[in-house]
DNA sequence: CTGGTATCGTTGCAATTGCAACAAATGTCA
DNA sequence: TGACATTTGTTGCAATTGCAACGATACCAG
């Protein structure tokens, strides 16, 4: 009896995929008809604001984007003005990647909206069910990070905050 | 004090992103290495396995693909011969869309791995957790739902079983 | 030094995506 | 019936993606 039985809907995998989108497709409007940013460019900008000066191989493994995409990402970010692309002085592969005055504008400008928009989000549910969430989440990883098969974790989204 | 603090690897849309991503590229391994089939495919092929005889535009709002993704993946599919399209009787412009026993065949092999993926998934949850995972997203969906910015949900991704 | 190896960022390329336009078929209303 | 709007599936096209290969720089062993 277990074979017709397989619910698209039903299929964890497939829900999370749905709402994941559905969340990532209404942030964009946020950013997107703000700048014509991009969740790539989106991603680099917001790691900039935190990490000031950093490669794009920093940006790679900590943003879950892979390189060419960060690259592409600061080339346009660079040509929009809002990045600064210098070659670091003591390594001349690495580049030193950095907000500008106007990056750092435009981010002043955006942050505060995405953080309402997370805010509407969590306003759905109760202090307890935020932080089960994040519990759960976390515990999907875990299964994640102990199947070989899976991709790795970037180091960023390893849980920090708890006493291991 | 609230301006650098924002963690993106704290952010709940970049979070729901992360672990999406991470359990689709998974998940694909599953049905991809099997049989060179996408996401788009795999959702069809699933959603074909329970509603027998549909056209494009059934598929395309039950399983939140756009058409012409939809469209595309129904044109490889049945080039693969898993797949089988028909003119409707009735009404010449809809098209009659089933599974081959070739499908059903590939569906079957298939199906069985998808599930105990999503089975090792679930064992690193609670039974209780799996219920609360399931209501926290469902919340999460209630407020884009209630968001007029929002892409609406397609029809077979709103809950069923509870009573209203 | 010098040859081999690893790392960094970029680029090529084929495939996928998203959106809009489209032809064909149907429905509607005078 | 006939003009007009709607619906269905497909196609065009520009942009993005993912992966592998690449030149360039740095490291390292002998």
């Amino acid at each position: 009896m277990a074979e017709g039985a397989f619910e698209l809907a039903d299929f964890l995998p497939y829900r999370i995929a749905v709402l994941s989108e559905r969340v990532s497709r209404r942030l964009s409007l946020i950013y997107g008809a703000e700048a014509g940013i991009t969740v790539a460019e989106w991603r680099v900008l917001v790691h900039l604001a935190r990490c000031h000066q950093v490669s794009v191989r920093e940006i790679h493994d900590c943003v879950n984007l892979d390189k060419p995409r960060v690259s592409r990402a600061v080339t346009r970010l660079t040509e929009a003005g809002l990045v600064a692309k210098t070659g670091s002085a003591t390594d001349q592969r690495l580049l030193s990647i950095s907000l500008t005055d106007e990056g750092h504008a435009l981010l002043g400008n955006i942050l505060p909206r995405a953080r309402a928009y997370e805010d509407r989000l969590m306003s759905g549910l109760t202090p307890a069910e935020q932080i089960t969430l994040v519990q759960i989440m976390e515990k999907l990883h875990k299964v994640l990070d102990a199947d070989p098969e899976a991709r790795p974790r970037s180091r960023l989204d390893l849980p920090r905050d708890a006493a291991e």
